[in-house]
DNA sequence: TCATTAGTTCGATAAAACTCGTACTTGGTC
DNA sequence: GACCAAGTACGAGTTTTATCGAACTAATGA
């Protein structure tokens, strides 16, 4: 998966699984000091990617994880980035 | 690990995995039609991620993957690699 | 309807990565 | 030594990717 390449984007799907507690979140909620357009860059590669998937609830898009779809077609490669110590 | 983002490093490493019947390999065992210096450029980028080690034999530097330090450092990742599909 | 807010699209620029020719180094052979 | 073969180092050109501003769309609420 190139798209888990960039390191924000690595972030993104870790804060996604490990701090999200099976909750949606809209791109703000991550905290990324970026401007709007860069961080729609990031998660249209991802959505792209087949990495997440992102619900409208009123104003917001907020993004999930495909965990399942991810764990049949990649098994493993959550855990791996669960665990992975970032460098 | 950003080394195995490209599709040719990823085919050595999968190559030297899957075919190689615990043998090193030279450059010229894969068979790849690419002038030296780009082979060269790949087998370098892999060698600083950790992910091959090098060894001189005559003439020839043949190429194994660092199983073991990859399985401890990132648990997973080369069965991940090795049931890739590509695409 | 108007203003506000979250996010997208477009386009331009900058940074990073890949490609490859040429020259060079190293090891082996005659 | 001269020669050849495997690989490296360097540099330049090309391609890809990231960054971000500005204008735009869609949803909400007053």
């Amino acid at each position: 998966m190139g798209a888990l390449a960039d390191p924000l984007r690595l972030t993104i799907v870790r804060k996604l699984m490990l701090e999200s507690e099976d909750y949606d979140h809209s791109c703000g909620w991550f905290g990324f000091d970026r401007p709007k357009s860069s961080l729609t860059h990031h998660f249209k590669a991802l959505r792209e990617a087949g990495l997440i998937r992102q619900r409208q609830y009123g104003l917001e898009r907020r993004s999930r994880v495909r965990t399942e779809d991810i764990n049949q077609r990649f098994p493993g490669l959550l855990d791996l980035v669960a665990h992975w110590h970032q460098d």
